[in-house]
DNA sequence: AGATACTTGACTAATTTAGTCAGGTTTATA
DNA sequence: TATAAACCTGACTAAATTAGTCAAGTATCT
């Protein structure tokens, strides 16, 4: 079970905005340089990102991105569901007549698999950006 | 973030194999027959279980497997463990000198990613297949 | 005009997963 | 003791996914 990068980035490259942003865009250059990522990849994440109005983009020179929310109201949750990032833990189709539909026929550990699923979402659904910026302050980081 | 079929099949067998474990060992045929699961995979499978001591073999005719301890004893961690299924969050490499090293030059979401390793783990450490079995024989089915 | 920066879509190499396959060995029981 | 059931092992592979790259734009500030 793990994290793919495309979300990981996509949480780092945000809380490297967050970070950042005063009045001035951020211009992903910047963020590709600082994180690390490919400034392609960075375009093609911030791209989704800006589809789903978590990020606004600004053009032309000294252009950039900057947050369409306030840093509080952005959830790990709507980062993730934003670049497609899913948590999944069953494999059982529904509407498959024989194993498991996750309705009548469930299987031995299906209940299991939804609490797994539910425990990990509960924590993107806490955390904000804002947790984390603040998280680094403190630290001195 | 998903869970590989290797863990889920792990925990699938064992929760058949504790449901079905009287006295007479559950042979992999039947466990493959009742959940699906290839008898091939299924003894790739079994084989790391056996070496780190979850279950014990019984060859020969009638012969099968055996939980070794008792399901309250075997939690999701060592299932999970026994077939690497593993965790993982992070991808910054310890000892690298530049970028996050998880020590002295920490990437701005490392905690964050720490956090919610641990917050999978402590899921799996307090389940037993115990809990998965009675979760069954309650819901009658 | 020109530089900077965003925008889009197609393409691909590498990795991982989820198995299959073949050829064993062991042991209970008839 | 023959035989069949069951375990055991390692090598191999097809499909899917990931993590990007590449190319060719368009928009806008100075």
């Amino acid at each position: 079970m793990k994290l793919t990068s495309k979300g990981r980035y996509a949480v780092m490259a945000l809380a490297d905005l967050a970070r950042f942003d005063n009045i001035n865009p951020v211009s992903l250059r910047d963020i590709s340089l600082r994180q690390g990522i490919s400034l392609d990849y960075l375009e093609q994440i911030f791209s989704k990102l800006r589809k789903k109005d978590i990020v606004q983009s600004v053009r032309g020179t000294q252009g950039g991105y900057v947050l369409n929310k306030k840093a509080k109201e952005i959830k790990l949750t709507n980062i993730f569901d934003a670049v497609d990032e899913k948590v999944k833990t069953v494999q059982c189709k529904k509407d498959s007549k024989k194993g498991c539909n996750g309705k009548s026929t469930k299987c031995l550990t299906h209940n299991l698999w939804d609490e797994l699923e539910n425990h990990i979402n509960n924590f993107f659904e806490e955390k904000s950006l804002e947790d984390l910026v603040k998280d680094n302050v403190e630290r001195r980081i």
